[in-house]
DNA sequence: TCCGAAAGTTGAACACGTTCAAATCGGAGT
DNA sequence: ACTCCGATTTGAACGTGTTCAACTTTCGGA
């Protein structure tokens, strides 16, 4: 879980002053950490709300205002909480991606790993969801600030996709990684809105819609789905121009 | 805008001893309605946050326990803005259900007049979104409580569906309804975060997305269309069992 | 070795959402 | 007219996220 290389994500420790933006002094570097592990303890102990600011500080064994010197707001410590999460899966995608296995296995099994790395914070991420549903938040999928994020996200299935040898339009291939991202955070929706117990109706979905997308994905290529498949991708490109990844 | 008949709906004045559950004692209505109109005013003229809930109940010419007697959270009075829109839209949407042009075009009309009510009001959606979001939260769409709005909200889809004699297959017919809300909430998630100026990306959308919908109901019917079709109501009958309207 | 500026740190203070014990009101029953 | 009793109303108080002016530490260069 803890463990996993920290890629220099772009969180900054510099509000004030920001101009300096030196590799990570020690020092500074060392309290942003201590921060942070205590958030993502506490968030994971206590939730959202029950986790208080004085409480992260408190266990971090420094000052409420210290804290706000690395982050602007709790609602930051959040996105610290989710980039942990994403690392975890993407370390659990890893062997997936470099098994020979069909296109629809291995999307499941990508899916799977998702639903396994979120779950034992499924009330978490109820409230997480309602911080990046809101267009302005930085930990929105949309913004600016976490293109990283879904670059970092997308490129599964990029690799995924590449990877694979099934036939299909070449043009929806060439789409296909940003189409599962978009069918991956619908999923999440509905995860996080399933009061099944372990969230079953999910993996439920899971299943019957990973081999519906594969004959979708396979049908691409038929003389008779072309205007389906040709017509959808224009709208796609309307909902999201392919210029920005 | 304003003076629309109040339909009774489910908020309580009586947190405390609810079970009284007098149709509206004059007094306890008249507060409950003054403060419903100065949470709408300032919502709609300083956003969410900046409109603090001193000011509400300042405006109302109350006290700020006094508003908490009738609202639970300001979070409340948010829904009470949502449900005074949505009447503003019902409204709308009558005569285009009257009207006797296509499926597309009524879909197509109703989409828009949906985006013109809210249009004034896209900041403020933002966050409603992001209230709207959270799985517990009763403004949620899919919430026990919203079950009435997510009713009277699918009625639309279901008359224009019933009144519509596009050949489709019959059991797509039956789900149309719930399937055109949730592209309505899909087109609602993606017009929040359209920042384009007046939203003009999310007309697009319309624009390419209702006769794409039009086509592929239509297709629905062709025997080469069938295992799209019947698998694809197979995964709907998972994710939203028919029974649970 | 010392200085000064930058980086880091502090805790009190502020504004806000929310709670609650107490005060007040209004009308039904006598 | 009087008395209850529930419905309504109040405003002070609490806990929270956030800000900020002041303080301390660090460290490169004279």
């Amino acid at each position: 879980m803890g463990s996993v290389t920290h890629t220099d994500n772009g969180s900054s420790p510099a509000a004030p002053a920001a101009r300096g933006r030196a590799a990570d002094t020690s020092r500074g570097e060392q309290t942003r950490q201590a921060i942070v592990t205590s958030a993502i303890r506490l968030f994971g102990e206590a939730g959202y709300e029950k986790t208080t600011m004085r409480a992260i500080a408190a266990d971090a064994g420094v000052s409420v205002g210290n804290a706000y010197y690395y982050f602007p707001a709790k609602e930051a410590l959040v996105s610290e909480f989710y980039l942990e999460l994403q690392r975890e899966h993407l370390a659990r995608v890893e062997p997936i991606l470099s098994s020979g296995t069909s296109f629809g296995d291995r999307l499941a099994a990508i899916l799977r790993e998702g639903i396994e790395v979120w779950a034992p914070h499924h009330a978490f991420a109820g409230r997480f969801i309602g911080i990046a549903a809101v267009p302005g938040s930085p930990v929105s999928p949309f913004s600016e600030e976490s293109t990283r994020a879904r670059e970092l996200a997308t490129s599964i299935f990029h690799r995924l996709v590449d990877s694979t040898e099934t036939k299909m339009d070449p043009q929806l291939r060439a789409r296909l990684p940003q189409l599962l991202w978009l069918a991956q955070l619908g999923l999440v929706v509905y995860w996080v809105h399933d009061t099944t117990p372990g969230q079953r109706r999910t993996r439920a979905v899971v299943d019957l819609a990973v081999p519906y997308l594969e004959y979708l994905v396979g049908a691409s290529r038929m003389k008779i789905f072309k205007p389906l498949t040709t017509r959808g991708l224009a709208l796609l490109e309307t909902l999201w121009p392919h210029a920005a990844r």
